[in-house]
DNA sequence: CGCAAGATTATT
DNA sequence: ATAATCTTGCGA
C-alpha cells in the first residue's frame, strides 16, 4: 500500500533532531512525503535537493564556513534561509552531525492548507509562505511555527516512489544525482 | 572597494 | 533565451 499524496493524513508526529542527523542524501529522500508546517500553512514535501559542503563543489559550504554558509556547519534540524538573485528566498534544513556542513533544499510543496496549491520551486515556496531571512537559524525540532511532521510509517523511499536527477541551476558536481522528486502527485 | 556569479522565476 | 535585482565572497 503506497501512501497517496493528498490522501487522508493519519496521526502526525513532529520530526525530531535525530532524523536530521543522518547523511544529507538520505534525509533529502526521506523528507519526501512529509508535511512541512509554517504558521498556518501545511504542505507535502514533493521535491528536495541535497547539498554537502565537504565533497560537493556546488554547496555554499564547500569553501568553508563563510558568513552565509556557517549555519550549514551547525546543528541538524536548523533552518538555513538565504536570498538568491536579489529577489527570492530559499528554505533549507541543516543535516548531519555538528561540524559536517550539509543541508536539504526544499524545492517543491503540495500545499494542503489553507488551500490546495502546487508550489514548484524554492522561490515560490518562500514567497507564498512568507519565509525570509528572519526565518534563518530556526530550530525546527522545537519551534512552534516552523517544523516538519511525519504523516505515515511507510516511507516513499522504501517503496521507490521517487526519482533522482541532477540538481537544478547547478553546473558543478553534475555527477551527483541529488535532486529527489515524488513520482506521482 | 570593485566585480562577477549566483541552490530563481516570469516572460519573450 | 533573457531580464529582473542585489547579496555574497574574493581579490586588489
Amino acid at each position: 500500500m503506497v501512501p497517496q499524496i493528498g490522501g487522508i493524513l493519519g496521526n502526525m508526529v513532529r520530526i525530531e533532531q535525530g532524523f536530521f542527523e543522518n547523511h544529507v542524501v538520505e534525509v533529502a529522500q526521506e523528507l519526501l512525503g512529509k508535511i512541512l508546517v509554517f504558521q498556518q500553512y501545511q504542505g507535502i514535501i514533493i521535491e528536495t535537493e541535497a547539498y554537502r559542503g565537504m565533497d560537493d563543489e556546488a554547496s555554499h559550504a564547500f569553501k568553508g564556513p563563510t558568513n552565509r554558509a556557517r549555519i550549514m556547519f551547525g546543528s541538524p534540524g536548523v533552518s538555513y534561509v538565504y536570498m538568491i538573485y536579489g529577489m527570492y528566498h530559499c528554505l533549507n534544513i541543516v543535516t548531519e552531525p555538528l561540524g559536517q556542513p550539509s543541508a536539504v533544499l526544499i524545492r517543491g510543496l503540495k500545499l494542503l492548507s489553507p488551500s490546495s496549491l502546487l508550489l514548484d520551486g524554492p522561490g515560490k515556496i518562500c514567497r507564498t509562505l512568507g519565509i525570509s531571512l528572519t526565518h534563518n537559524g530556526i530550530d525546527i525540532t522545537t519551534n512552534d511555527a516552523l517544523y516538519v511532521l511525519d504523516n505515515d510509517t511507510t516511507s516513499l523511499v522504501a517503496n521507490q516512489q521517487f526519482i533522482a536527477t541532477k540538481r537544478i541551476g547547478i553546473n558543478k558536481a553534475t555527477d551527483k544525482l541529488w535532486r529527489f522528486i515524488v513520482k506521482e502527485l
